[in-house]
DNA sequence: ATGGCAGAACATTTCTGA
């Protein structure tokens, strides 16, 4: 089974994109994030016609995930219990590896700049709501994928220029804690598990010629359950997206499951 | 320090993003 993660920036303005990446490399299931429309404009019927049933958790204008799948998914849930912005940045459900049950989650993450201000601290706190969600999940026992754009730059080795971040609220050492209490809970950074290379990057910026340059950042991830790093098979960052006509600034983030 | 680009909507300008 393939499960692909991407920020699309705009599903509408990347339907010409998402459809040629589908057609292409045909995963099981796509997470996408900043669909930046509500659900009522949301391209259901051009899913449907490649194959795919959509989970929509939609909002006007901005943020936006939305799960698509080839089969239809079971114990879908849009909410982050404790978040009272209520912002679209999350989406769960629930799917099959190897015959075992497995909580599957979609986020999108707060950028957080300018860092402290009200979007800094909206970040640390929707970040703090998730690890008690994932800490309580994991407690009782559920295996977990959590996928998406974490908006965090996990180490120097994935940031094209570390000093120019140091304080950004994408590679502040407050944020990047955060995720390593993610992997402290007993989760595996999928794609860093599988390559140790440097320039190894999810996200390219539209200005300053960032693509040419390859200045670019890993801040889309896959965390999954120890237990479930047996049936990997393989990772991919699918770079050559990137330099498509129209583009998002994020590529998608594969992984081949047994 | 600013602005480089892109998308959506309050639309020929403003806001948000990272």
């Amino acid at each position: 089974m393939k499960i692909s993660t991407w920020n699309v920036n705009s599903v509408r303005a990347r339907l010409d994109n998402i459809i040629l990446y589908i057609k292409k490399n045909s995963p099981d299931i796509i997470l996408l994030q900043e669909i930046k429309t509500q659900e009522e404009n949301f391209p259901y019927k051009t899913f449907e016609s490649l194959g795919y049933i959509s989970y929509v958790n939609g909002q006007k204008s901005y943020n936006g995930v939305a799960i698509l799948s080839k089969k239809k998914l079971s114990e879908t849930n849009a909410i982050l219990p404790g978040d009272k912005i209520k912002q679209a940045r999350f989406f769960s459900t629930k799917i099959k590896i190897d015959n075992k049950k497995v909580e599957l989650i979609n986020i999108y993450v707060p950028n957080g700049n300018p860092v402290d201000t009200e979007k800094y601290f909206y970040k640390i706190n929707w970040l703090n709501l998730l690890l008690k969600y994932l800490e309580n999940k994991i407690k009782n026992g559920n295996l977990i994928i959590i996928t998406g754009d974490f908006n965090i730059i996990p180490e120097d080795i994935d940031v094209h220029a570390p000093e120019k971040y140091l304080n950004d609220a994408l590679f502040r050492i407050e944020i990047r804690k955060k995720f390593r209490e993610m992997i402290n809970l007993g989760l595996v950074d999928l794609f860093r598990s599988f390559n140790k290379k440097e320039d190894q990057y999810t996200f390219w910026d539209y200005t300053q010629g960032s693509w040419q340059k390859n200045n670019g950042l890993r801040i889309d991830h896959m965390l999954i359950s120890n237990l479930l790093i047996n049936k990997v098979r393989k990772v991919e960052i699918i770079k050559n997206i990137r330099g498509q006509v129209k583009p998002s600034d994020h590529v998608p983030l594969e992984c081949e499951f047994n």
